[in-house]
DNA sequence: TGTACATCAGTGAACGCGCGTTCACTGATGTAC
DNA sequence: TGTACATCAGTGAACGCGCGTTCACTGATGTAC
């Protein structure tokens, strides 16, 4: 299929820019005949940010099914982060810039990520209103993953960078017990 | 000066893939004029880069040149995100796509915001090591502005989203004390 | 005061390229009768 | 069992486009003597 074809793309080069020719030329097919699926490369893209969605969200799923503690929020931290450091291709696509801002299915793979998080935030603190507390720790874990995505974060091994995660989250809750 | 033309660019269409042609044509001179002062494409974009983390510092500066409260750094975090609903195009450039990883110019631009940060950070909590706490607070803000930036959370008005990141902010330091 | 020269931003034409998209067409597969 | 037709993924050629970059050249400005 197509979206998996440029997935491999993204993956086997985080800084491609994935052009309709290209990923038909990697699936073997004409450069028309993407356009037997999709209706023009913003859809594609989008289909391709969904897909990504859909894997990050069973990548967070598998790592903790139903988070409800800060040692199971930590492990969603890391898991984000390595996530974004292993398929820079692919979190760009999802993030940044391409598809269309309103596509359903784009739309629809995010919110599932949003709510899944929601419903961790409920779980563990039982607040009137978890919603600010789960942007934040979105805002958070998002941010790290871009910073160092993006290089604009020095990296580290791998090892050492699943701590970093971890002590960066403990530091900042430490605030509040300042 | 050709930065300059390209940041009024990034401003006036927020989505623009800025090429050198453009920008020369905007600055009213020929495609070829820029390569007497870039020698190429990703130098004029880190440029422009560089000149967007001089004018975010400067913005955050201005907003508390000595930051050492948890107030202070709710403003800079209100800021943060204003910087980048405003100027969302030159926002992209500066932590997306585009620019080479290490150019000097740019390098030296981003420690600037990062030592300020930690700076503020040292005065406001006495802490052994306040890194881990600066690059947190700087995650947190960064996913807050790219998430909005990148429409990945509805966005408010204007006014409203002052708020919401003050609340977001004191929501998500509050966990520590839960 | 005048002349020769160097510097350097900018010119305009040209190159080759990959792109998004359209179009009329093909050929395989499935369905109706 | 056989024929006619519809569907639909894919083809290949073509379009016009804007791009990054190079090149030999121009013309203004400043400097040395």
């Amino acid at each position: 299929m197509l979206v998996q074809t440029a997935v491999k793309m993204l993956d086997a080069d985080g800084g491609v820019d994935l052009s309709i020719r290209a990923v038909a030329r990697e699936a073997g097919v004409s450069s028309a005949a993407p356009y037997r699926h999709f209706p023009d490369r913003p859809a594609l893209l989008s289909a391709v940010a969904a897909q990504g969605f859909r894997e990050l969200m069973s990548v967070l799923a598998g790592t903790q099914p139903e988070p409800s503690s800060r040692e199971d929020f930590s492990d969603l931290a890391v898991a984000y982060v390595r996530f974004a450091m292993a398929r820079p291709g692919l979190f760009r696509v999802m993030f940044g810039e391409g598809g269309q801002r309103g596509s359903v299915e784009r739309t629809a793979a995010t919110a599932a990520v949003h709510e899944y998080l929601d419903a961790g935030v409920r779980r563990w603190l039982r607040l009137e209103d978890p919603r600010p507390t789960t942007t934040g720790l979105w805002a958070f874990v998002h941010g790290l993953a871009s910073l160092y995505v993006y290089e604009n974060l020095e990296r580290a091994e791998p090892a050492e960078m699943d701590d970093r995660v971890r002590r960066t989250l403990e530091a900042t809750l430490a605030i509040g017990n300042g």
